[in-house]
DNA sequence: TATTGTTATACTCTATAACTATA
DNA sequence: TATAGTTATAGAGTATAACAATA
């Protein structure tokens, strides 16, 4: 799973993979680092069984109780129509609840269940562990300035 | 993992979206940040049509001429079966070819047509604008910061 | 007429098992 | 028997169009 950066031959005649330009890339790279990261969640995670979007659709529900479907596909940049299905499976799991709006008919207010707090409680401390284990890797102020340098590749500034 | 400061509503009646403890995590950062220069390549990269794990092989196997598809997926990380398609799809545009292995028959070996190396050095060029617009948001010096704390969140070390 | 949530659909990426032809 | 490449298939993630209920 691991590309490995350096040229030549192995000893077992085995070829060592050149990656060239790539390792220079800032894209490619922070798809590898999503990769493991992601690894390493699903694996922090598997205790509670969420994945890391269910992960932090619960989180913004927590954050923003009542908050609307449109409103957080909005804000997260998910399509609506990927919304429902994702939704779905957090109600079925009674993890969280659609409410019908009182002023608009047509809207649906989001909420926890009190299973859905609780699980999420228990999954924060898992990704707490999961993510101090990525700061172990980089340290802690290596950690600030890589979420310094992530947010301003994304702001449009 | 802390939750951040602000909440509450925008002046303009719009709910501001609380993100919470996600803009803390390296791995929803990791996220975002790779959304974000993904819809950059493909933008940069619009006019040679090529995608991001495309480039990626175009460029391997310049780097690696007669390497295997086995000895490719094992370095990526790709699923073997998931190779075979995306091979189809370059050598049916003519960027790369298989030719049948001479000691061992069941093999392929993978070469860039002239036409590849041709669209690949643009492709190349490109690429190269995509990720200076990238360091032009964070600097030459968080650049190499970048790629080291990415290089060292993949490795094992 | 516009919007909210929904359904249906399609395309990509990924993961697994089983097949073929060679070794 | 083991391996290289292939096929088939299934699951996620993501994208658009269209519909019913409501505004």
């Amino acid at each position: 799973m691991r590309p490995t950066a350096r040229s030549g031959r192995r000893s077992g005649g085995a070829r060592s993979i050149e990656l060239g330009p790539l390792t220079r890339s800032i894209g490619y790279m922070l798809r590898r680092a999503q990769i493991t990261a992601v690894a390493g969640f699903l694996e922090a995670l598997k205790e509670v069984e969420l994945r890391p979007t269910q992960f932090a659709v619960l989180l913004i529900i927590r954050e923003n109780p009542g908050i609307r479907q449109t409103e957080f596909c909005d804000a997260l940049g998910i399509q609506k129509a990927n919304f429902v299905p994702l939704l779905n499976h957090l109600e079925w799991r009674g993890l969280a609840e659609r409410r019908t709006g009182t002023s608009d008919r047509r809207s649906c207010a989001l909420y926890l269940t009190p299973r859905g707090q609780e699980l999420l409680r228990r999954a924060c401390v898992l990704h707490d562990a999961h993510e101090a284990r990525l700061t172990a890797r980089i340290g802690k102020r290596g950690r600030e300035v890589l979420l310094s340098l992530l947010r301003k590749l994304h702001d449009p500034l």
